[in-house]
DNA sequence: AGCATTTAGTTTCCATTGGATACCTGGTTC
DNA sequence: GAACCAGGTATCCAATGGAAACTAAATGCT
């Protein structure tokens, strides 16, 4: 078990390896990252360019990637407030583990569609 | 728009890499599928690895990595009946894309540790 | 005979989360 | 003084997640 404390065991529900891959593991995580990683961005526009995320959400995961590190908040007294969340050097490494998997994505969306379509067919004869 | 059907652009809620990215930037599917890439796994033997992880889950989760042609699942007719799940090519690709995030976050979980116990400290700071 | 056990699920229920929408604050422009 | 940015909260409902019970079929134990 020390071994598991020095190098953390993601399979174990309490390891803090969990926790991290639980916050990290997520959708909008891997996209704002990924933004933020390019430049400094502001709420609005971060809201704008992933389409599909609310403004809660959205503030709820910019307060958890501040928390952990990945990102910093800055507000500037122009008016009305601009706040502009910048990537730190730690959020910058997760990025770059992290873009492999929006390519992989991309690479393959026509394998898994085929896939998919393939086991539907299946699933239809099956119940034919 | 050719530029983005050509490529995908999962920042678009509609796009098939978006749909993608939300079933693989997830805790469990990064789990299982580092396991069921290691070898072929049977159904309880995943349950009993992966610490916290519901029946419900778990058979929701190979159903749809099985759809999507990431594992294949393999029915003996043993008795009781034992189920094996295995990997397929498209899917040890993906393995190999997603294990970095378990290393990252076994690599990086004490400065996400430390910065979040700044990060909460500075908040008892202005709330005092 | 009859009951527990094993496998791989499904079902049910409740708590948590996610998302849409409305609202707030504060200063500016029209 | 109403409308309009910015960056959020608050509220409400739907969807998801997880714990636990239940199913089926066959085998071993008593």
């Amino acid at each position: 078990m020390l071994h598991d404390h020095a190098e953390g065991n993601p399979y174990q529900a309490n390891c803090p390896t969990r926790r991290i891959l639980d916050r990290i593991a997520d959708k909008w995580t891997v996209l704002i990252l990924s933004i933020v990683a390019g430049q400094p961005t502001r709420f609005n526009a971060l809201r704008r360019q992933v389409d599909g995320l609310s403004q809660k959400v959205l503030s709820q995961t910019l307060k958890s990637l501040e928390r952990d590190g990945l990102v910093t908040r800055h507000a500037f007294a122009t008016v009305p407030v601009t706040v502009e969340y910048a990537i730190t050097p730690l959020g910058a490494s997760l990025a770059e583990t992290l873009a492999p998997l929006a390519r992989w994505a991309s690479a393959h969306m026509d394998e898994i569609a085929d896939a998919q379509a393939a086991f539907d067919q299946r699933c239809a004869d099956t119940a034919a």
